[in-house]
DNA sequence: GGAAGTCTTGTAACCGGTATCAGATACCGG
DNA sequence: CCGGTATCTGATACCGGTTACAAGACTTCC
């Protein structure tokens, strides 16, 4: 039981206050080799008295290994980053590991900050558009596991992402199905590979079916100011049928904005996201959906193999996504009660059914 | 410039590298003293050949602190907690320090991996119910700067938490000038002491206004489920008038469930929720906005002043809130613009006035 | 020319643990 | 009763930095 435990108890004060060596009480506290019974609980009553804590510290110094591993995000905070961040922590946490986060928020000293992260961890995961491959592969190359996740892996690092193209000749598809055949895509798709990724898979998709796709994306930003900029433009000229948007914050804020322009979603154009944020169900967004914490844990569960040395050739994984149909794509078909087994298709999606 | 920096060089290796000391090395790395330019450059050449970068670790345990802090948050994942993990990193990272992220996930060890955090930081701030203040006073004790987060300080620590009594009377008068006399609290007040201070808060409004409030908060948890749940016990028996929630994602569960139970809101019930979280701007759902991001960046800075030791008596910050009117409370009166400068009040809050 | 003072720089003692190696002790069979 | 072996434990060299202290070189001034 103790008095008080003041910090700046060592090792060292335990083996005195029990008699024996550091070494003896560093075995009683990793039960490393056998210790007489009698010591043990000496070393025991010495450690409870005083309340000594190891230093993590003095600890990873000796062992070699920082037992944390770091994650690296962009300075976006919406809703994506944060479900994977958390996805994260939850499985490293499993794996025994601190999580360190660091977010670039875009800032010049990014890849210094990048470097000193890397040098407090075991291993590191990076989200996106942070830092520049170079960085990575440096960082890869002092010996540190990397995990690139929703990026083209750099060289022989490990990468986690989510499936795009496919999701993206279903979403195109299922619009056409609608009767659409003027398309606008919406979101900067030199910010985000998945952007690109889905620029690309939208318009082989369209090419596919004998429809034109517009020669250049819109847009150069990827959050809800974007979509509500864009809403103006668009209203300005003539309509397209429909916009098929980046990700879900930017087709959010099309809708409002074309709610302000007085145009009607879906009546006069369809509107698609991308992620399934919480917002998307209640806005009734038709979108894809993408398992973010899952990504989350996948990476973290690569790194955990790699720094323990088990892996060999680089991994990639590809975690499948899900067509999710709601109301902003135009419901002409009655709806599939599996396409949204969570709760919360709601309000939007009722008003529109009984308004439109 | 360097042919690749492998791990493992040491300053030691820098040092005979240059043919100079561990400690001129370290001398002219950190400037302290000063250093012959010829020798410094010999320093900085072998610094740049060999690719040196000092270790963390080492330079951690000699100067006595890890220039890392640590957040400890439930295991709810809501986007609440996001925000402010996120907020705190930010300003964290001005501040030159690293994150170290914790959700306790309501295990058992939570305890255990609290201690354990602490002592790989210089300081902690703990949000809502993870750890019991036994804990929190444990570790401020042992010398190490806790803040806490949305919940009532322990000791002689510092806080930092939302407004929510005012709101609540705010709140709860402006659904009396709807109309609404009988209410009904829907969240376990027992999971988060912010629940607890709109519960109260609310029922003082009430008994202030002339109207017995409810015996008992019901509901058992703070999540959409919860809210779902609800929705059939209440459409099940009389409606009241109003549903005031404990947060926004209990409110927007329990607008769906209404929904799917045939209940118009705010038709036939008012519903309010708490935090203002994205998804309710797309919900219409009428709420109290809380500065998730600012009650991080507070946290943070309170924090850094107690860890350079400049603090003295503990320090209690409050953060205003502000009571964000949408539809779903019953939008009896004209909008006000103000109320929302945010995008997105939208789809839904228009489908509502045209549908009402 | 020598004493006193200033600059640089090296030596070594920390920081707080882990782990190797060797010495001490107890136990065994012959 | 003694050598040999198993067990337990202590001394100490790490891990990779920082920094107090002291020594050496070089001025500067009488």
């Amino acid at each position: 039981m103790a008095v008080a435990n003041r910090d700046g108890v060592t090792i060292r004060d335990v083996a005195s206050h029990a008699g024996v060596s550091i070494a003896t009480v560093s075995r009683v506290l990793r039960g490393t080799t056998p210790v007489t019974p009698a010591t043990r609980d000496r070393v025991l009553a010495a450690v409870s008295e005083l309340g000594f804590r190891p230093s993590a510290l003095g600890r990873s110094l000796a062992e070699g290994r920082h037992a944390a591993n770091g994650i690296v995000f962009p300075d976006l905070s919406g809703p994506y980053y944060a479900e994977v961040v958390l996805g994260y922590e939850e499985m490293a946490g499993e794996l025994g590991r601190s999580v360190l986060i660091l977010s670039t928020h875009g800032r010049d000293a990014a890849p210094d900050m990048v470097r000193e992260l890397a040098g407090r961890v075991d291993g590191l995961v990076v989200l996106g558009r942070t830092v520049s491959d170079d960085v990575i592969e440096e960082i890869a190359q002092r010996g540190i596991p990397v995990v690139v996740l929703a990026r083209p892996a750099p060289s022989a690092v490990d990468s986690v992402k989510a499936e795009n193209d496919e999701s993206a000749h279903r979403l195109t598809e299922h619009l056409i199905g609608h009767g659409c055949r003027r398309f606008v895509f919406l979101g900067d798709v030199n910010r985000s590979p998945d952007s690109m990724e889905r620029w690309s898979g939208f318009r082989v998709a369209l090419e596919r079916a004998g429809i034109a796709p517009p020669d250049e994306p819109r847009g150069v930003g990827l959050r809800e100011e974007e979509g509500l900029r864009a809403a103006d433009d668009l209203a300005a000229g003539e309509l397209p049928d429909a916009v098929v948007c980046a990700n879900d914050e930017v087709a959010l804020g099309l809708i409002e904005g074309l709610r302000r322009a007085g145009v009607q979603v879906p009546g006069q154009v369809a509107v698609t996201g991308w992620d399934d944020v919480m917002a998307a169900r209640y806005a009734g967004l038709t979108t894809v959906r993408q398992p973010m914490r899952a990504l989350g844990a996948h990476a973290a569960r690569l790194l955990d193999v790699r720094i323990r040395g088990d892996a060999e050739a680089p991994r990639h994984e590809v975690l499948p996504t899900e067509l999710v149909i709601r109301d902003s794509c135009g419901r002409h078909e009655p709806a599939h009660p599996d396409n949204d087994k969570n709760p919360g298709r709601p309000l939007a999606a009722r008003r529109l059914e009984r308004c439109l």
